[in-house]
DNA sequence: ATGACCATGTAATCCGTTACATGATTCG
DNA sequence: CGAATCATGTAACGGATTACATGGTCAT
């Protein structure tokens, strides 16, 4: 059960649903999606178990929103997840699967296609995550001595995003770069 | 329904449900995980749906086994999730938000110790897609137009999953740098 | 013969997606 | 006043995990 944990991760100030949301499509939370209609009855189902506890608010823009804030049962289980070792079972990331086997179309315009809305969503994830690290510009290695925990783990888990979308940019644009080349071979070869 | 037709892309060659779970354990399958509890029933749901059908065959180890073989409709619906465009809604592993949230729990030890796990399933991953690259080894970006259609995507896909995985050993090492140097710290502070 | 691995499944439960439903507030 | 955005949910359905159940074959 990892999205309630997460939730709880997130919840290090006072949020409400639709700030969690906002989060995962618009945030640096690269790993994980859900939608809203996900995330209302999560944080309902830990409000009944204990785990958080609600209070009414009026938010600047908009209608009155509800935040959400960890009770300590609920800081305890988000130590016992953070503590059961890496979950491990959860990769999941289908449209390479799609790559792998688009060989059975066999037509390298829907390939192209393909991979230039892929290197699109690539290229937004790491601007996104790039903006995320800028906050810790000024660090390097010696510097990262100076953080406080949060900050430190909180800049060691973007350096991970960061390298994983530049290196799947990287690999996007070869890919493309050899598609082209078999495109102008299929050309001349007509 | 991603796991359906992800099945459907494996069964290039007729497999039987245990083979395909092996894939997924031990294989290059390295964007996508599922348990044989879910495999079986869906590969009993395809053939009802008329996307597979199978045949009992003996094995040379073990007991006798079904195979697996996609239809003509199972081909039109596999056509038909390739050309639908990159699934992007997908994206899920775990393991990150852990790391991030991990300052809440303060103990350098902890991190260590997760990151060392992360990097040892970082590098097993890395290795088999790396020999899963080596069956292209002759290859360079000339050569790659000697290979037929689905060589080619397959290669595409290795690589981006070669990029992804060495990436993150990359950063997870350099994680466990940074690491050491605030433990060292710590203990020079006691 | 016993443990490791091959092989196939079912049942209960829980997680996740899609579609639907409602209404407040703000900006132009 | 109408559209965009803020904000919170429910219902139906389908996907995924965990635990359970069964039995064959092979090497030591």
């Amino acid at each position: 059960m990892s999205l309630d944990h997460i939730l709880l991760g997130m919840l290090k100030k006072p949020c409400s649903g639709y700030d969690l949301g906002r989060q995962f499509s618009d945030g640096p939370v690269h790993f994980w999606s859900a939608e809203l209609s996900q995330i209302y009855p999560a944080l309902g189902a830990m409000t009944e178990r204990g785990w958080l506890s609600s209070a009414s608010a009026h938010s600047e823009k908009g209608p009155r929103r509800l935040l959400y804030t960890r009770t300590n049962k609920g800081k305890a289980e988000l130590q016992k997840w953070l503590r059961g070792g890496p979950v491990l079972r959860t990769e999941r990331y289908a449209h390479v699967g799609q790559l792998i086997y688009m060989g059975e179309v066999n037509d390298l315009e829907v390939t192209r296609e393909f991979l230039e809305r892929l290197l699109q969503h690539y290229e937004e994830k790491l601007d996104i995550l790039k903006s995320a690290e800028s906050a810790y510009e000024e660090v390097d290695s010696t510097d990262s001595e100076e953080m406080d925990a949060d900050a430190f783990h909180d800049f060691l888990s973007i350096q991970i995003g960061v390298e994983t979308f530049r290196a799947r940019v990287r690999a996007c644009r070869n890919a493309l770069k050899l598609i082209r080349l078999r495109i102008t071979r299929e050309d001349r070869d007509d």
